[in-house]
DNA sequence: CAGGATCCTTTACGATACTG
DNA sequence: CAGTATCGTAAAGGATCCTG
């Protein structure tokens, strides 16, 4: 492979900006951050648990992000046995990796965020 | 027997929640973060430098993300007096209060990420 | 160089209805 | 309850051309 020419202002640590990539393509959408959020506070919550928390999701895309998740096993998903069947979904240990993630995204929201406003009203 | 209102998963912390969605709200789709990673590395940088570094992007995008990130202080956009004329990006100091975040994503793409794929493979 | 305008295709997302 | 099916809109993404 041919080496690069060492030199100007677009010559960027790759290493890390593909890190960003690879981690974004996998929590790509609205919703991800938010479930995860969500079930990482909740422990094990059922379909319609997450529906109700998870604010202004539908159903189809709930489905589709868990998953989208339980694929990439950040997500649990088990049926319980009951009547009717009941399904628990839970975060990973892998998933669980995220929370560092998750924790600076709520911190920022609440710390940051608000800052704004006031700096601009 | 008697139901157990249980450490109800309806009883969750919403100001954390909240604070996910509104970081996710100013931060949505799949370039911003890259765009801040690239430019919190690159320092001051020209369009076409964000358009060669952000890979895949489309120049149609990328403007469109520029001006959002512009209008939410995260980004500023300086236009230099110069034949032609060039435009520089730089990361706000309001938009480096993101570099937790930012940090935590990377780690996270470098570290765990490549660790799923050994324990599957 | 820094983009906006246009056109077209493909996903993402959303609302409602329906099934085991 | 836990979803899937269906349909429709909106936004993403790509290609090409255009302008100050």
């Amino acid at each position: 492979m041919k080496k690069q020419p060492v030199v100007n202002n677009t010559n960027i640590c790759r290493t890390r900006i593909n890190a960003i990539k690879d981690t974004m393509d996998i929590l790509s959408g609205k919703w991800k951050f938010h479930i995860l959020g969500t079930l990482m506070q909740g422990g094990k919550m059922r379909f319609m648990d997450l529906l109700r928390e998870v604010d202004g999701i539908a159903a189809k895309m709930l489905s589709k992000e868990l998953q989208d998740m339980e694929m990439n096993k950040l997500v649990n998903r088990t049926i319980q046995n009951t009547k009717p069947i009941t399904v628990e979904y839970e975060v990973t240990e892998y998933g669980r990796t995220l929370e560092r993630i998750i924790d600076e995204i709520a911190i920022w929201g609440i710390e940051y965020r608000k800052g704004l406003y006031e700096k601009n009203s």
